[in-house]
This record gives structure tokens, sequence and C-alpha cells, in this order.
DNA sequence: ATGTTTCTTTGACAAACATCAACTGGGGTG
DNA sequence: CACCCCAGTTGATGTTTGTCAAAGAAACAT
């Protein structure tokens, strides 16, 4: 494990006020591995062996039921998924695969219970980490209830807008057919809810999006930060 | 408040292993309140000022967006809801209004936050809450995401007899109306929905359900432990 | 470059679901 | 007891969404 990488771990809020100690033992017991893309790194039902945590690249976090398969989440650098499942010692709820080719490093469930049992500000952080996490399922659930395929687009672009820092043109950095997934409908809807939204202001060429009137589109989609506000 | 009720909050297990001093204070600190049904007891968006425990009655928590409405939970007694918010001192997420009328232990959430700085414990406890809350939410999302609406009545049916110890002729326990909101549909589907039912061995004559043969029903809902085992 | 594969888009259709309106049938209240 | 009121049901209808099939576009490898 590279320095650099070793420090943006540490620099996760889940680590960042663990005992110096406790950290080096956690890190010293996991396993940084390189992954190709479209392989499946954990499958729901499993026991929770491992503490996940991406260091670069993307995973997809998916689930399955009646022949039919949702995306759930995709996880970023640098973050966590499945701390829930790991400190219950429960079964994992969500399978797992890498998009793109990734670094993951698998962090020992058993260790990962030991220092929970012997650092409290370890604990403490992982309730701050769990508490994020259970609000961000809530909002999605929000967000899948209450609006229609279209709003759920419109509401996804102005987030990532402002992800981009407002700027009038993006990129979109998933393929439709995920992003189709995580907002509950099929890729042929998504094309054609790109294509209503264009009556608010917004055109799609390839991955390439491109808002014309934030405003406009903010009257279509009138987001609330219930469900869009990341930080709260 | 009843020692009755002290004992049955003392019961939880987010309280059971805390330090006894430390319960004490936090519950001196606590107000016990009845309301009558149909009460809003907190509106989404307000900082959260108390932990709320339900001690007897039955909280609906719900959440609002462009002039719709959408059941979230039922919380029965005896159980907490919006831990999350308490903890990381950030807006409620969900609104919540008295369904019947209820006893409700306002918690504040400045001595919540002190108990979990002191007690240790308490902390390590409330991972343990957090976690089950959010795989609950996420078996709810997979539920609602990889499921029909018939799907979703069909195993909430068999949710509700292994709850009720296995029986073939139970009672609902909420109104239509809600569970209608809850499982994500409105409430005429809800009804053709029984009726699609019917072709599955289930009877339903006012909130009186009969599953003449669970075997037959299971083959139709396929049921996962995943979605839909609350104890997993 | 060329072919191959995968992803995306489009159109036609079908199924699922919501909406509206009217009707039914308890459970309360005067 | 009659009345009302509300939750639930039912039918007719329209919208939304999913499905299937095919064409087009982009990415990939040979």
């Amino acid at each position: 494990m590279r320095p650099q990488d070793c420090e943006s771990v540490r620099a996760l809020s889940l680590f960042q006020d663990m005992d110096a100690a406790v950290f080096e033992r956690l890190i010293s017991a996991a396993y940084l591995q390189r992954f190709p893309a479209q392989i499946e790194l954990i499958t729901e039902g499993e026991s929770a062996d491992f503490l996940y945590i991406v260091v670069a690249g993307c995973v997809e976090l998916f689930s399955t039921a009646n022949g039919r398969e949702t995306t759930m989440a995709l996880v970023r650098p640098v973050s966590t998924f499945i701390l829930a499942a790991t400190i219950k010692d429960a079964p994992y709820l969500m399978s797992g695969r890498t998009l793109e080719a990734s670094q993951i490093l698998l962090v020992p469930s058993d260790d990962v219970r030991r220092a929970f049992a012997e650092d409290d500000k370890f604990a403490r952080a992982i309730v701050t980490e769990l508490a994020s996490c259970y609000r961000a399922v809530v909002k999605s659930m929000k967000n899948l209830k209450l609006r229609t395929s279209v709003e759920r687009v419109a509401n996804y672009l102005l987030r990532m807008q402002s992800r981009a820092g407002g700027t009038h043109v993006m990129e979109l950095q998933i393929g439709k057919r995920h992003l189709a997934s995580m907002l509950g409908m099929t890729p042929e809807n998504l094309s054609r809810a790109f294509g209503a939204l264009q009556a608010h202001g917004v055109t799609v060429d390839g991955r390439q999006i491109t808002i014309e009137d934030t405003e406009r589109l903010i009257r279509y989609a009138k987001p609330s930060p219930l469900i869009d506000d990341p930080s709260c």
C-alpha cells in the first residue's frame, strides 16, 4: 500500500479521530487489491467477512430478486461500503461489483469489530458514519416515492451541477444504463426523460449534458434540501 | 412516568447496557406526554430538538414533496424514532404524527448527545440501533424497486403472518390507506391487489385477512430473507 | 481501417398504475 | 332510528412506465 493511499484512508472521517495504534493494527491486517472492471466483490446473502474501502475506481452496489436487478448506489473513492453488515456481523444486503478497474482495501470484519470494541473514538465515528448512511437511504427513498421519473432525472442533473460547481455543461460520470437503474427506471425511459427535459432547457448529447437555464430547470424539478442536499 | 413504562424503555436494546446513572439523568430530563390521534409531533425540516420514544399507541412517519405525501414507516411501542437526526444534530427528514392516542417520551437531543459523549456503552448501542435502522431502510428500498405492487402486498401479508405466529386468519393492524402508502401505491390499487391475490389463496373481508394456503402464497410472493426477515 | 460488440435511442405495443367519479357499507352521532 | 361521514371498493378511463424489436452510435479489438 502506497503511503498516499494510506493517508487518504486515514483522512476518512471514519478513521480520523481513531487511536493511531489501533488504526495501524487495522490497516496492517488489511489487503489492498486491484480488480479489473466487472468483478463481483461481494454477493448479497454472504456473511460480511470484510469491510470494503474503495481507494480508486468505482464500485456498484446492486441487488437482485425474482430475476430483476437494481442498482442501489455507486461508491467512489475514498469511501467504505457495507459498514452496517460488518458491525452487525450480518449477511450483506447488497452485492458489489467493480464498474472500472479499481483498487479496494479489504479490512477483515473481525478486526473492525475488535477496533470498534477497543477504541471509543472509532465507535463514535462509526455512529456518525452510519447516521449519514441511514439518512442518505431515507433521502433516496423519498426521491423514489415522491417524484416521477422525469423529476428524478431533473433533480439528479441539478445535484450533478452543484457538485460540478455550477457549470452549465457537464459530463455524465456514469453509464446511462446504471443511472437509469439507480433512478428506478429503464434505460429506454431515461432516454425519453432526457427528451422530456428539453422542454425545460436541458440538452443531452452523448454523455454531455447542458443545462441552459438553471432557474428554469429548478422551477420544474422543485429540488428539496431534505432530499437533494447531501450535506444535510 | 409509571414505573412499568420506565422499565419498558430501559429494556430497549438502546438503553440496556447503559450506565445506570447516565440513564437516570437522561430519563429525568425527558417528558412523557399523551397525545390524541392525528397530532403532528414533528415536521420535516425542523431541527431535531428531541429524540422520540413511542411508549404506547402508534406513530406514522411520513414525508411530503410537491404536494404529494407518502408514509415511510409506522412506529409501534416500544421504539425510538429519528435517532439519526438527533445524533447528527441535523433537521428531521420525516414528519411524524400519531395515528391513535399515544404516549410519547420526549428526550431532549442535547441530553442524548451528552449521554452519547459520556457513556461508551450507550454509544455502542446506538451503533447497533443505527445499523439496524439502516438495514431496514435498505430492505424497504429493495422491496420497492424489485417487486411489483401485488408482490409487495403478498409479501407484506406473509411477514404479517409470521409476526402473528403463523395463523391463517389475521386482522390488519393498519388502515388500508396507510398500508397502501407504505407500500408505495394508491388505496384503489391496494384493493385491486387484494383482489388479484384471491387467485393465490388470500381472502380479504374488511380488516380480516385469511391466507388459505401459505405455501401457495409463498410460491407467488417469492419472499427473500434479505428483504423480508426483520431479524437479519 | 474494419469489423464486432456493447450501449443508446426510437417506435410500437402492452402492462402497470393513477385518477376520477360513483357507489357501498360500517361506525359513530344527533 | 335515521342520518351522516368516512374508509373502502368498483368501474371507466388516461397516463406512466415497462417490454420488445430494430436501428443507430460509440467503443473496442483485430
